[in-house]
DNA sequence: AGTTGTGAACCGGTTCACAGCC
DNA sequence: GGCTGTGAACCGGTTCACAACT
């Protein structure tokens, strides 16, 4: 298991051989760097434990105060072998026969995805989505304040939006060191994106979420998560494609016959974990 | 509540049809499937070939006719072996010893993603996000002319957003069925997602974006993709709190002894899956 | 009894490296 | 020479199934 324990790989895939930066013995076999324990969480169990947050804060408001993994699994739309997988990796928090207590795991999960802290949020592109951005309730309930916005119209310095003024992104440096931005979120066109995401770093921004439909070029400290809803658009397409194509011809445009005889049997969520989406610009 | 399992206990969702392909008992043959077609794209490699089609696209708007693997991997930030193997799974239409033709790329993936056929869209929620949406340029371009806007606010009915007018979500089925939605794009708050849901599938909507911070539950047939703003938030916050963690020792790799080949700067980016694009020019 | 935690098997996807063709 | 296409090795992540514990 993961504490503290000679990880050793199965013998099937050869273990060792981690992708460089190990710094290797003159000699001796690979040892699986044993300094480096508690990381190593699976990317994807990273986003899933986000979505298993949102799913016990709704728990504990119904005053719910324990539950299985069973349960955790189903509201959360994953089997509960991957759940319970997925919280092996931050640790043992449940109690074998009874569950996990609600409030022990949201503290736990805070605590790993380092949620404890505030982060602040600069939205660059005060567009559609840029608006939308700034107005989303979600961000600030979560710990996520957006601190600061940013355009290049003249018409919009100054103006207000959720409460916050928009600057112009040649303040960006200023104003980002002043609130103490710890996130960026790149709403603007595919021209600007890559000046704007340098101004960031500029800044000390280490983290990046880009709607931009762009490859962000960035130093190797920082991390970049792209949103691209024309690519889910498209991904959809293809599904939509593929099933017609099976289902011979025809696919009954209208077919309103079974309607609700489908019912809601299982959870078919393509994506389990967390999918990327998005990215608009508009900008009229 | 909690639909305590009886009878159903899946929780999993077998992501596809017909996979069926029972293995666990070792009775000897494999019963490779039965109906095999053409299918068996990755779903990752889905997503790349989205991206592959837009850098495509501007590749053609260069008036460049042909490009290697190696360009266009570089110009969608993989590597170029992938990039190969993604382009093996639609078929072999590159010329060796030279390249592939950007025209004939664009047309073959395009017939593979679906998009040779328009995809109606609709918008559910016409709140910052919907609005949003309703107003992407991206998507009208790019073959999902968004047909039909849909909320509950009566102060909202009739106005146009974009260009069309809202409608009451009351009105899902009639007017989906109408304009031939076969895309549903759910930007409501998570209260009312599951309820809009429900009417999408019962107009034959068969593919749902969903924007809204919950898990849906649909029948098999429909396809979900979710897009969580907040999940991308956590994500990123854990690999903040990684970092500064970190921040003990230099960031800098140890030695690496020899230029060990490797080297490759590569394009920092934490999505597995899907790496955007670049506009080539991305440079002003 | 009931449920967690986890080694081990398994699988899908990525990377390698080279055969095949221009 | 250069470049594509792809089998095979490899790796990370998922699922299984059971030991450990309450």
């Amino acid at each position: 298991m993961t504490a503290h324990g000679e990880g050793v790989r199965d013998g099937d895939a050869h273990g060792a051989e981690e992708p460089a930066s190990e710094q290797q013995s003159s000699d001796g076999v690979a040892i699986p760097e044993p300094q480096d324990r508690a990381k190593a969480i699976p990317e994807a169990a990273v986003a899933r434990l986000a979505v298993y947050l949102r799913v016990l804060s709704g728990f504990a408001e119904q005053e719910v105060h324990t539950v299985s993994s069973e349960e955790l699994a189903v509201a959360a739309g994953v089997n509960s072998a991957k759940l319970r997988k997925d919280l092996s990796y931050i640790g043992s928090y449940g109690t074998r026969g009874v569950g996990y207590e609600v409030a022990v795991l949201i503290g736990q999960i805070e605590r790993t995805l380092g949620l404890t802290q505030q982060h602040s949020v600069a939205v660059i592109g005060i567009g559609n989505l840029g608006h939308a951005l700034a107005n989303y309730g979600g961000f600030p309930s979560r710990g996520f304040p957006v601190a600061a916005l940013f355009d290049l119209d003249p018409d919009l310095m100054g103006v207000p939006v959720g409460g916050i003024p928009v600057d112009h992104v040649d303040d960006i440096p200023r104003v980002c060191a002043e609130r103490d931005v710890t996130i960026g979120a790149i709403a603007t066109p595919a021209k600007g994106a890559q000046e704007v995401c340098d101004r960031l770093v500029q800044a000390g921004v280490r983290c990046v979420l880009n709607f931009a439909p762009v490859v962000l070029q960035v130093p190797e400290e920082v991390e970049v998560r792209k949103v691209d809803l024309a690519v889910e658009m498209q991904i959809l397409s293809f599904h939509v494609a593929r099933r017609s194509q099976e289902t011979s011809e025809s696919t009954t445009s209208e077919a309103e016959a079974e309607a609700d005889g489908a019912a809601q049997s299982k959870t078919r969520d393509v994506n389990a974990g967390v999918n990327p989406v998005d990215g608009m610009v508009v900008r009229p």
